[in-house]
DNA sequence: CGTGACTTTGACCAGTTGGTCAAATCCAAC
DNA sequence: GTTGGATTTGACCAACTGGTCAAAGTCACG
C-alpha cells in the first residue's frame, strides 16, 4: 500500500513523473483523448505502477488540476491595487502571456476542458476562480471610478485579457501556421500593450 | 451500397440528421471523445445505419469540417476593401461575435481540434484559411498605409478579432459562470466595438 | 401487385481501455 | 544479511469501441 503520510525519496520522483507526463498526454489529446497507457509510456513507468501511485485515470487528472490552478492564477494574484493603474493591467497582461509561452501545455489543459464544459473543473473555477476576480474587478472598478483607467466593464476587460493571452498559446498550430517562420511571441507583446494603452489610458 | 449521384429523399434526410447529431456530439467531446454509438443516438438511428451512410466515423467528422468551414470562413470574405476602414472592420468584430452566440458548437468543434494540434485539420486551414488571411492582410495593410486606421500588426489584429469573439463560445461555461445571471452578449458587442475603436481610430 | 434497388438491423468481431491482483522484487533500517 | 514494508510487474478481465455482414424489411415504380 501507499504510504501518503511521509512519502519515500521514489515515491517523490515517480510522483513529480507521472504528473508531468499526465500533463503532457492530457494537454494535448484532453482527458478521453489520453489513455493511462500513453502517460505510463511517457513516465517511463508500467501501466499497473503508475495505479499504485494513484487510483484511477481520474485521480491523476484531479491531482494535476488542483497543483496547477493555483500557479495558473498568480499572474493576476499579483495585480496590486495601490500601484499604478495602467501599468498594473499592462504587467498582467505581460505576465499572462509570458505563461502562454512559457506553459503552453498548461493553458492548453485548462482549455481542453472548458471547451468540452469543464465536466471536471467547474467546481474548482467556480470557488477560487470567482473569488479572484470578484477581487480583481472591485480593484478595476475602483481604478475606473477614480478616471484612472477609461470606464469600460471590468468583467469583459479580464476575459479580454484571457482570451488574446491564452489564444497563443491554446491556437498556438494555427497561428504558427500562419505566422509562417516568424515567432508569434515576437510581435505579441507590443501589440498588446498597445491595444490596451489606447483601450485604457483616459482622454483626459 | 448507397448512391451518391442522386440522394433520394431518405439518404437527404438521414445525412444531414447525421452531421447535425455529429456536430452536437465532436463539438461536446473532441473527436476521440466522441463514440459513433453517441452519434447514431443522437441522430435516431442504429449504429450500423451510421456507417451505411458514412463509412467511418473520420468520414463523418471530415465530412461535417468541409460543410462548416466555408461557412465559418464567411465574415471574414464579407470584409470590403472599398468599404470605410473603421466600420468594415468593426462590422467584421460583430459579424464574428453573432457567429459565437449563434453558433458555438461549430466554434467549438474549431477550437476542440486546434488546441489538440488539429491532427485531421491542418490541411484545410493551410489552405482556406490562410490565402483569405493573406488576402485581408494586405486590405489591412492598405488602410494602415493610407492613415485610415493606426498602424499595427495585421495578423495579430486579426488573430485578437478571433481570440475575443470566439472565447465567447469556446469557453461559454467559464464566461457564464463567471456571469451570473447576466447574459454575456448583452455587453460584449459594446465592449469590442469600444475596443477596436479605441485602438484603431487615427490619432489625426 | 411484384420486383429490384434502397434501407435497416441484430449479432458479431477484434482491438483498445481502465483497472485488478497475486506474486515477485527492491530497499532501508536494524 | 534479515526482515518487513514499499515498489514493480505479467497476466488477466470486463466494458467499450469502431466496424462488418448477412439477412430482413421497405420503398419506388412499372
Amino acid at each position: 500500500m501507499l504510504n501518503e503520510r511521509s512519502p519515500t525519496r521514489i515515491q517523490k520522483k515517480n510522483r513529480a513523473a507521472i504528473l508531468e507526463a499526465a500533463l503532457e498526454v492530457f494537454s494535448a489529446h484532453g482527458f478521453r483523448g489520453a489513455t493511462v497507457d500513453q502517460i505510463a509510456n511517457q513516465a517511463g513507468l508500467s501501466k499497473p505502477n503508475l495505479l499504485y501511485y494513484f487510483p484511477s485515470k481520474d485521480a491523476m487528472f484531479t491531482a494535476l488540476l488542483s497543483e496547477l490552478l493555483d500557479t495558473w492564477l498568480d499572474p493576476m494574484r499579483e495585480i496590486d491595487a495601490s500601484g499604478d493603474p495602467l501599468e498594473e493591467i499592462l504587467a498582467y497582461v505581460q505576465r499572462k502571456l509570458q505563461m502562454s509561452r512559457d506553459y503552453p501545455r498548461e493553458s492548453r489543459l485548462f482549455a481542453n476542458e472548458i471547451v468540452q464544459g469543464a465536466p471536471r473543473m467547474l467546481d474548482a473555477l467556480s470557488t477560487d476562480l470567482r473569488d479572484l476576480l470578484q477581487e480583481k474587478e472591485a480593484v478595476l472598478q475602483g481604478w475606473m471610478a477614480a478616471g484612472k483607467i477609461n470606464q469600460t466593464h471590468p468583467k469583459h476587460l479580464m476575459f479580454s485579457i484571457w482570451a488574446l493571452t491564452q489564444h497563443y498559446a491554446d491556437f498556438d498550430v494555427q497561428v504558427r501556421m500562419l505566422m509562417g517562420p516568424e515567432d508569434p511571441f515576437d510581435a505579441a507583446p507590443e501589440f498588446l500593450e498597445t491595444l490596451y494603452r489606447r483601450m485604457l489610458t483616459p482622454k483626459s
